[in-house]
DNA sequence: AGCACGCCGACT
DNA sequence: GTCGGCGTGCTC
């Protein structure tokens, strides 16, 4: 693979060059060389988009990568085609950080290309088809079937058409055959289309013509012009209300949108009337999705605490390049965030804040949008490619000087960051793992920091232990804030215990005493309820009662997951679903139940006990559309829910003062899980869900449900000392040697046949084996989940030294190997799946 | 990843 | 006989 990374004449202007490496949107482990045609030569730049043939038929869009003057030697080089960009969409900043992802996280630099440039950035190409000039029907030797005709019909009424269209014309699905004789008879030409994805949105507005607007004689004219047509009258009306023609001329000049004009009721045909007789104007104009909005500028100032905790972040960022802020749920890091944030864009620097995604639809959006306006983009997940887009060259050109965004913004094409804040920075969400590269934001965003000698501050209540780790070590500078804000108090913990009351028979629909009387406290004073449950390994199923029947995955070894809305039964793996039997399949018995306690079955219980209280529930089903989350949070905080149940969403972001009650409907669930991170993740958890209880005035009440209440881990929870908890931990960590002491790299060998891929695991592991560095190799095993989509599979785990450089020299060998064992025919179909620092 | 080429079953 | 299934090999 040829190496860009440190390579001196990487960011040189070349002149002379003749080739040029590119990068291509395609999971092969290199670059490709392409010829630089003269005629182009000086439009060739790092990061410039170009248009390459790529295989037979195929035309990519790629970025160029490197350009010099080395002939390959064991092929011919295709020519680049052309040429996209005038100034490059990508920056040698970014393609120095996609090669460190590459090889950090050892996958392939299209990989990381593919995930980090929004599709609409990349060209499509599509076959047409067109008539061949020198085809003559009657003069042609070949006779042409039916179908053939109907084709050539086709093509003479209009100039191209596509596959698809003779697909239609056809009313068949195989057309390539048909295409490829008329192409052999000369009939018929087949070319790439390369069209331009992206598109601006165009909208049609309106305004009133010159002379009417500038003359107040006119316009009287006009009125009078059209008394006794209402219809034109009530238009011009409405946009004399919007439009002061004469106060504000240039308000008219922009006219307005032709959607907003015609409300209900209005006719096109009266506007039309009134475009005709020169009173109204449309013209088209390019307007950008994202809205514009001017910042209030709200002076916002900080407490005491808070601008203490403000000038030791600045301090440490005097040493270090990373600051851990710890602050307490509702100490108000946010405000501390704004002023660093407000600081650095005057220092003429751009700023990347990362968010979870959970978490970026909510209030602190809205929050930065009122301060920083115009000059903030937003990079959402759920965005359309155009938006996508659209924030992209916001940042290239620089309207954007700061970005709020997901995981992946840290692809945008910032070449000066001076701040990356990572919120939350314990989310595990930050974490891709499917498909590559599977990086992990928060760490990838120190790395980019660092390429842009930038600072980076991770925030958050829980931090990760790698983060707290850091902090101990030294490596990161670290300010905790232990108060909330305004002086709300830390909420009340209460232990229900199931077994007890499961003995003594209080239990009702699951719910423990203790957690009804809480529920019902808040409902008599109007004050609302979240109830938490865990999602992870914890869905309902559908079992029969006689037999122990479970409905199974065909292609996967799980158990499908019930989804009561829609009498369904799903894989969470691979998708595949199916509808509810009427009948056990394995005996016939009619008595199915459903097992497991998911949000479903819960609100379904808490409605039953608490009949008059209004229920609401937050989990993917119900918020799987873009506005689904908004909605609930919405009716959440105007207070016509309740009680509202959910999964881990419900921690993030809901700052509404009338819960005071949080319940964690099953604590043991979250602390039993089989990993190393279990106790981790249940503080974090658990921490996080308690502080969504009483944030203003009145103090929160929490109650975790649990069949073990003495576990140490609720005492630690409840005590709030994280550091105690941290160094328990830790001994563990060190004892079996696990993060943050050693680095994971976790190996997925994959193949349909049980036998080949248990064989291909054990000859990976072999192979690992003997590679000298200072590691361990576990495995390999079957995997948790012994099949997925048809597919078995064994995990090795190997645990190398917190060492940079031995780790860099492991993932070479690492990835030698898998090329050799590949490269074999038994296991030629063999996939494997490399996921380095495994969440 | 696509996409072509190539060699075996079920249909007009 | 053909259509069309997906194994396997290649992409500068």
């Amino acid at each position: 693979m040829e190496s860009l990374f440190g390579d001196q004449d990487f960011f040189e202007k070349q002149s002379g060059n003749n080739f040029a490496d590119v990068i291509l949107p395609v999971p092969i482990p290199r670059m490709f060389t392409y010829k630089i045609p003269v005629a182009i030569r000086s439009q060739i730049q790092i990061g410039a988009r170009v248009i390459v043939q790529f295989g037979k038929k195929k035309v990519l869009t790629g970025i160029i990568g490197k350009v010099h003057n080395k002939p390959p030697q064991a092929y011919e080089a295709k020519p680049i085609l052309d040429v996209l960009d005038i100034q490059p969409s990508v920056n040698p900043l970014q393609i120095r950080f996609w090669v460190w992802m590459a090889s950090y996280y050892c996958c392939h630099i299209g990989e990381v290309m593919h995930a980090a440039l929004p599709s609409g950035l990349r060209l499509s190409s599509e076959s047409k088809i067109q008539l061949n000039p020198n085809f003559d029907r009657e003069e042609s030797k070949y006779p042409l079937d039916f179908r053939e005709e109907k084709i050539l019909e086709a093509l003479e009424k209009s100039e191209e058409i596509t596959y698809e269209d003779c697909e239609k014309i056809l009313g068949v699905k195989t057309i390539h055959p048909i295409l490829k004789s008329l192409v052999a008879k000369e009939a018929i030409l087949i070319f790439e289309k390369v069209q331009e994805k992206y598109t601006p949105k165009v909208e049609t507005r309106l305004r009133l013509t010159k002379d009417i607007a500038e003359s107040k004689t006119a316009l009287e004219a006009v009125f009078e012009g059209i008394a006794g047509k209402p219809k034109q009258e009530s238009i011009l009306l409405k946009y004399l209300r919007d439009v002061p023609v004469f106060q504000k001329p240039q308000l008219n000049e922009k006219g307005v949108d032709k959607a907003t004009l015609l409300e209900e009721g209005d006719s096109e045909s009266s506007l039309k009337t009134l475009i005709k007789n020169g009173i109204f104007e449309s013209f088209k104009l390019v307007v950008n999705r994202l809205g514009e909005e001017e910042p209030e500028k709200e002076a916002s100032e900080l407490s005491s605490t808070q601008q203490a905790a403000l000038e030791e972040i600045k301090g440490h960022f005097e040493s270090k390049s990373t600051v851990l802020l710890h602050g307490v749920t509702g100490s108000g890091k946010t405000e501390i965030y704004i002023k660093l944030i407000q600081e650095v864009l005057e220092s003429g620097s751009q700023v990347l804040m990362l968010l979870p995604e959970i978490a970026l639809t909510i209030q602190i959006v809205s929050r930065l949008k009122k301060v920083f306006g115009s000059q903030m983009g937003i990079y959402h997940s759920k965005y359309s490619d155009n938006e996508r887009v659209e924030v992209w060259n916001g940042v290239l050109c620089g309207r954007f000087s700061f970005v709020v965004g997901v995981r992946s913004s840290i692809f945008l094409p910032f070449d000066s960051l001076g701040l990356i804040i990572v919120d939350e920075e314990h989310e595990p969400s930050y974490k891709q793992f499917d498909p590559a590269p599977r990086f992990h934001a928060r760490d990838a965003a120190t790395m980019l920091a660092y390429f842009h000698q930038a600072k980076t501050l991770l925030g958050s209540a829980t931090p990760s232990f790698e983060s707290y780790f850091n902090a101990n070590q030294g490596k990161y500078g670290y300010v905790e804030i232990n108060h909330r804000f305004g002086d709300a108090s830390m909420p009340e913990f209460h232990l229900a215990n199931l077994s007890a009351d499961r003995k003594k028979n209080l239990l009702k629909l699951d719910s423990t005493r203790l957690m009804r009387e809480k529920i019902q406290a808040a409902l008599d004073k109007q004050e609302q309820v979240l109830i938490f449950q865990n999602r992870r390994g914890y869905s309902p199923y559908i079992q029969c009662e006689d037999c122990g029947w479970t409905g199974q995955c065909v292609q996967c070894d799980v158990s499908l997951t019930y989804h009561q809305f829609a009498e369904e039964m799903r894989c969470h793996y691979c998708g595949y679903k199916e509808k509810v039997p009427q009948s056990c399949p394995a005996c016939g018995s009619t008595q199915l139940t459903t097992m497991g306690m998911g949000t479903e079955r819960i609100e379904e219980s808490l409605s039953l006990l608490f009949p008059e209280a209004r229920m609401g529930r937050m989990d993917l089903d119900t918020t799987r559309n873009k506005y689904g989350y908004q909605r609930i949070l919405d009716e959440f905080g105007a207070g016509q829910i309740d009680i509202l149940v959910g999964t881990q969403m419900i921690t993030k972001g809901l700052d509404f003062g009338k819960v005071t009650v949080v319940g964690i409907w099953d604590g043991d669930r979250i602390l039993n899980f089989p990993d190393f991170r279990a106790g981790e993740r249940a503080y974090q958890q658990i921490t996080q869900v308690a502080g969504r209880a009483g944030r203003r005035e009145a103090k929160g009440q929490v109650v975790i449900q649990s069949r073990d209440p003495e576990n140490d881990l609720y005492e630690k929870v409840i005590k709030g000392d994280y550091f105690e908890f941290f160094r328990q931990e830790m001994i563990d960590r060190k004892k079996f040697y696990y993060p943050p002491y050693v680095k994971l790299v976790k190996i997925t060998t994959r193949h349909s046949d049980f036998k080949i891929a248990e064989k291909a695991a054990h000859a990976l592991h072999r192979e690992m084996a003997n590679i000298a560095a200072k590691k361990i190799v576990l495995g390999p095993e079957k995997g948790i989940i012994a099949r997925i989509k048809n597919q078995y599979q064994f995990e090795s785990l190997i645990k190398l030294d917190r060492n940079g450089n031995s780790q860099a020299v492991f993932k070479e060998s690492l990835a030698k190997i898998l090329e050799d064992l590949q490269s074999r025919p038994e296991f030629r179909s063999v996939r494997w799946i490399v996921d380095v620092d495994p969440s």
